[in-house]
DNA sequence: CCCGCGATAGGACATATGTCCTATCGCAAG
DNA sequence: CTTGCGATAGGACATATGTCCTATCGCGGG
């Protein structure tokens, strides 16, 4: 288990932020499936994710569940909210264990001038997760669930052929826009083309190649967010 | 005409960003039609927009143009790339004959350490930016054209009943990702319950009160940007 | 082993939607 | 006034999609 001076160290923090926000630095531990941001919740602090993974999303009007994004380190989270909102509008969940090292709003609007990198990285990143929402809306709004369904997977592979986000059928339909019913149609025609393995449940790519001609103007994973202390 | 100096006091830039900043600053005109920003160029600066109508789209790979976002004074145009890309990933054009302030990024990181605030500032409006986004793009992944289009005009109307992104059903199929044929039909609806006024061409609303229960989660217009030197 | 139950998939049907084509409108030029 | 043409709307048809229901699977407990 990593001690926070190590974590620190690790991502490169000192040299991203002043020595006054990284005394201010709290770890936070929350197990899967608990909470680490709450929408509604007043805006305290900015989460810098350090380990695990976590979803992030919202609910609408009919109490349906809108995931938003997907996360894994290193990265920032409720920065959307930090200078233009007063409560959280996202809740963000955790996957698998995560630990985040928090920072107090308070702390930052304090120190703003002596954090200009901070800062300059904090609006590339929101900057990078709009243009990545961009994409991806322009994708979905416009190519039918086959397309989706490839251009997410291409997206969400890691070297390991896990997938970043979900591999649940439900969430996957929630996140990309369509009924369970209609994704399941395109994951059963998947399965028989050899794209996907196995015959039910959860989803894992056997033919990575398959789904390229699939993918439309591929989701960018604007990579992870890399190591913010080294520029 | 205002003056340079005039536009920068009107809108707060003075007390939003340092001395050497504002000296920075430096005026481009376009006309409707014309190009701002061209996805594809190199980022060479923040454009403030001070005067006029613009929108800004991508270009998908089969050449389809992407409505991404309408936008007025006061915003700032380009901060999305800012400091996480290298070239512009959007257009942005003129709708109306408009007028921007244009400040080199080479000058923003140099001052970056003195110009906390205005960090802040664009953090903030990038937040915002995002959380639209995520929004907008909830309803239109998960609701029939009927909505996406009751939303899209509430969200729309200004004060006297103008829209201010498009009138242009084409534009407008475009941005809400539906054929014309569709969004033709569902206007067509409109115009015979009463909602829209007219019998063809540009769209215009004749009884807001109408489209509320039509509308889902309406979009947030983030307000205008507001005026960023008087925080 | 059997049973029950939750998770998952597939059937049936209706409708929202897009493609492609034809019809109509409105404006400008002769 | 008439004609031509681009802009706009509507018809016909196919299909992608969602809703709702039934069927099947797999796991855990008795």
């Amino acid at each position: 288990m990593e001690r926070r001076e190590e974590l620190i160290r690790r991502f490169g923090l000192d040299e991203l932020i002043s020595g006054d926000l990284v005394e201010a630095l709290a770890p936070l531990r929350r197990g899967p499936g608990e909470l680490l941001i709450r929408a509604g919740d007043p805006v305290r602090s900015l989460y810098f994710l350090v380990e695990g993974r976590v979803k992030a999303y919202s609910t609408m009007e009919n109490g349906q569940s809108v995931l938003a994004s997907f996360f894994e380190p290193f990265d920032v989270l409720g920065e959307v909210e930090l200078f233009s909102a007063e409560r959280y509008l996202l809740s963000v969940e955790a996957i698998t264990p995560a630990l985040c090292l928090l920072l107090p709003i308070a702390a930052v609007r304090k120190a703003a001038d002596r954090n200009g990198r901070f800062l300059m990285y904090l609006c590339g990143r929101l900057g990078e997760k709009l243009a990545d929402r961009n994409q991806a809306e322009s994708i979905n709004l416009r190519y039918p669930v086959e397309n989706r369904l490839a251009s997410y997977l291409l997206a969400s592979l890691d070297g390991a052929g896990e997938l970043l986000g979900t591999d649940d059928l439900g969430e996957l339909a929630d996140f990309i826009g369509a009924s369970y019913r209609q994704l399941a149609r395109v994951v059963r025609r998947f399965r028989a083309e050899g794209i996907l393995e196995g015959t039910r449940g959860r989803i894992r790519v056997l033919d990575r190649a398959k789904l390229l001609p699939l993918a439309r103007d591929l989701y960018h994973r604007s990579g992870r967010a890399g190591r913010p202390g080294r520029a």
